[in-house]
DNA sequence: AAAAAACATGATTTTGCCTCATGTTGTAAC
DNA sequence: GTTACAACATGAGGCAAAATCATGTTTTTT
């Protein structure tokens, strides 16, 4: 038993045979000898026990089922030649796919309009977030579920590219008249009788928690909200507190709309990483999504300060 | 310079690939060695110039490249599959197309109904008739233009294979009161001062012309029309004169509409065939519209004699 | 840390495709 | 009709692609 003969060979094979109308011609359009293509028409023939072309007279012309399969040929041989050549752009890095995961909220701030930016000079790169938070940004690239991670945690794998993007302080936020205003900077003790107001995410992702909170044994009340200025508007009505990426509420700060601490003796820093696979790092579309985070960054977020370029 | 390695076999490889997630398992089941597969992607991904899957990890995953190989596989190969199942369809004469060429107006009043019967019992055979009038219908059967013809005219020929259909006699038409209906028989020096009214064909498809006025010398005045009712219309109004197959045109002559007259000693006869290519002439779905013609003709048709069957 | 499973790789064998040489068939010219 | 020509078919043989085998390397599991 022989299983599927038929190869896209054939199919070419076929399809020249239709154009040129003969098989020496066909032949010499496709660099073999009449004789070549005489052996490989014989053998699909008796493969699928009919005649394909009637050869009896010039120009050969296909009987029924030689149609159906040059039916055949016209529609898989574009769409492979149409296939490669993307594949060919995919490779020079001018075409491809972009899937950012993030896993801080507070992050589309600066990522849409490093996307918007983007999406100007690689119309062919298809951009794309993905949904949801997820608890290991990192194993959604090594997946291919994702193509960049932005991560604030440096972890080193050599299967990995880490691009440092910028270091922020994360500032405690009360309302202009809290009595904890009073103090210049606040403790992790001070947050014990307040309610702390975040972001609905896990207590390891909550800056705050995981490094002053959690350390000095404090778990104050919880209220949670999705949006930044939800949040704000919470801490403003007095009806708790929170922490958050000073560079995210700067201007509401400068406006008196409520009031920012530092936390703790040196105050709290956050960094943050772009992160992809090292395969993909040098890709020219990539490379170029790095830089401009950097830079959008930099422009846009007022107290932040870019971390240096390693390697 | 090595011209497209991309193979069909390359194609059913990834899709088995991302379908089971590993290497051995997609040779397992495509019944070749791990090996072979591992050579086999290796080879593809040299070509490319890019890595397609992602074997770090188990399951393998697909890398963005490879993910557009997957995306060609999963167009291409199903319609493979599809083309094979079809084409061994036809192959067993169950699928098809018939295209039926046609020499004489009238035969459309049988072959109508030949259609509906044959349709209802085809459903997988593309039924269609070959427009305008041909010269020599059979050479539309050789160029594959037309896959049965309908011919007055037996000419043997080992590459094409003849079905006769039946034998009919061909009257002269005159309006009841014409002074020739008072002959019980025409001659052809009768024609000579009367206008004829033919379909507009060349005259050596008009068995008239060719087989009594022409040997005779006679060309009488013509007039023409498409449609076989609008000839017995202008016949009854005294226009001219007509020759008809009779059984085309009993219904009339029966309810006195116009008279009908033999034309010469033994009377005019025409024969009717049906030719196929040799190679069609049993594939079950033509023999069957070949009988059915008969049995369609044998019943509708009055005053014509089925032709015997030869071979 | 060891064992097991899975993938990679080089050498060798096998298979199948192409070419060459020649035969056959169909077509055009005389 | 015969000859000449062009196109396709066919069998044998060579060669290269593809499979296998044996073994090494990496990854995963316990």
């Amino acid at each position: 038993m022989s299983r599927s003969v038929l190869e896209l060979r054939h199919l070419r094979t076929m399809l020249t045979l239709q154009d040129t109308g003969s098989v020496s011609a066909a032949a010499q359009r496709l660099h073999l000898t009449q004789s070549a293509l005489s052996h490989q028409l014989k053998a699909l023939e008796t493969h699928y026990n009919t005649q394909l072309f009637d050869r009896r007279r010039q120009p050969l012309c296909a009987t029924q089922t030689g149609q159906r399969l040059l039916t055949l040929a016209q529609l898989v041989l574009p769409a492979v030649e149409e296939a490669e050549r993307e594949l060919s752009r995919m490779v020079d890095g001018e075409a491809g796919c972009l899937r950012i995961a993030v896993e801080c909220h507070t992050c589309f701030d600066w990522l849409m309009p490093t996307m918007d930016d983007f999406r100007a000079h690689w119309r062919e790169v298809e951009l794309d977030i993905v949904s949801g938070f997820h608890a290991d940004p990192t194993s959604l690239l090594l997946t291919h579920r994702a193509d960049l991670a932005v991560v604030s945690e440096y972890e080193p794998d050599p299967a990995v590219f880490y691009t440092p993007l910028f270091r922020y302080e994360i500032m405690a936020l009360l309302a202009n008249d809290h009595p904890l205003a009073e103090k210049p900077r606040l403790s992790a003790e001070d947050f014990r009788d307040q309610t702390l107001i975040t972001y609905p995410v896990p207590d390891d992702m909550l800056d705050l928690v995981r490094q002053v909170l959690l350390p000095a044994g404090i778990n104050p009340a919880r209220r949670t909200s999705e949006l930044t200025v939800a949040i704000l508007q919470l801490v403003a009505s007095r009806r708790g507190v929170a922490a958050l990426p000073f560079w995210a509420v700067k201007s509401y700060v400068d406006r008196h709309y409520i009031s920012a601490r530092p936390i703790g003796e040196g105050g709290l820093f956050g960094e943050l990483y772009a992160v992809v696979r090292q395969e993909d790092a040098h890709l020219p579309y990539m490379a170029d999504f790095l830089h401009t985070m950097r830079e959008v960054c930099a422009s846009a977020l007022a107290g932040i300060a870019l971390l240096p370029l390693v390697e």
